[in-house]
DNA sequence: CCCGGTTGTGCAACTAGTTGCATAAACGCC
DNA sequence: GGCGTTTATGCAACTAGTTGCACAACCGGG
């Protein structure tokens, strides 16, 4: 149950429509939280009808006209109460190690090939944050917020150096490997 | 649609029913790709309905008696093809992080205890993936089956280690920050 | 002015995963 | 030899997320 959450969140930073949302998500929060369009839409009648959010007043919400939402001190308040609830961690699902692992079984045949667009995936991702750091977390940039985005941005940054790394080990692997797939 | 293969993958390794395959994954194949045992059994229904497994002979199926299942070659075949088909990497979904961003907006009260409690539930998952890795993978083991599923415990590592280093980070900057509840 | 592309909102149907419970055999024990 | 516990299998209902499509308004060009 974090969708409404993280809508919240991208709420307060700044009240948006839905499009806003969605574009803010592909580009910010999504990064640890991906949605689509369609899901957000959905959260935002669900959010409205609970007295989370509201409209922004002075439009008038006609079909295929923007409508804007804005938290409600009820919805901010759900906001801290989640944020400070325990949470169980969802165990890891990766169908790329369980791949890795099936090739065990059934051999490598044809796998280098998608681990090499993974590895191209994972740097040009790399490449992106870091921008992103330079960009947004110059060395003085060091308020209580700015610290707590910047540890969120650090975590997607150490994540992805991990992918690049392990990958660029197992292609390593893959090379010597007997009947393994040649580059 | 990654849980019939994930069965696939452990059929192959050892044929086994519903509630040993259960508890396989709890200790192996679900530390990256869990499933529960009520997922494990559909699951079983709908391959052996489709062919691609079946009960091993000599064991009359009755309800409450065990029924084991064996790979029939479509299985493998199937399990091959999806190995070497090219997949998306699913994007990162975290819920910690994204409390992290709302506590940024609403404030970290209460945040601190749980960071705690996860950077504890790591450094726990760690030392297992570490003791699996001196029990399973002493220093002569590296036949090529060996070399694919140490690259698979070593992702796991990888992660723990990110994962800790980072919520220990994390834990540092909160005691710094000027709100934050204190230890 | 009307027509085709773009922007913005949304419904409906589907797939995957979770939760809670039902059922039956087998095991041991007093 | 009946009785509670454990082992094993499974159904049904629910929740979250995805996919495909519909539809209205608006914008610019011929």
């Amino acid at each position: 149950m974090s969708l409404p959450h993280a809508i919240l969140t991208a709420l307060l930073e700044k009240p948006s429509s839905g499009l806003e949302l969605t574009r803010r998500f592909d580009k910010s929060i999504g990064y640890f939280w991906s949605a689509t369009h369609q899901q957000i839409y959905r959260e935002l009648g669900k959010l409205e009808a609970d007295g989370l959010i509201r409209t922004l007043p002075a439009e008038q919400p006609a079909r295929g006209q923007r409508k804007s939402y804005e938290v409600l001190p009820a919805g901010r308040a759900e906001l801290a109460r989640w944020t400070a609830a325990s949470q169980e961690p969802k165990p890891l699902r990766d169908a790329l190690l369980l791949r890795l692992r099936a090739a065990a079984v059934v051999g490598t045949a044809g796998l280098g090939d998608d681990l090499r667009r993974h590895l191209e995936l994972h740097e040009r991702q790399l490449a992106e944050y870091q921008e992103i750091e330079k960009r947004d977390f110059p060395p003085g940039k060091d308020g209580p917020q700015d610290r707590l985005q910047h540890l969120v941005l650090r975590a997607g940054i150490d994540l992805e150096t991990f992918w690049t790394g392990w990958l660029r080990h197992a292609l390593e692997e893959f090379a010597e490997l007997p009947g393994a797939d040649p580059a």
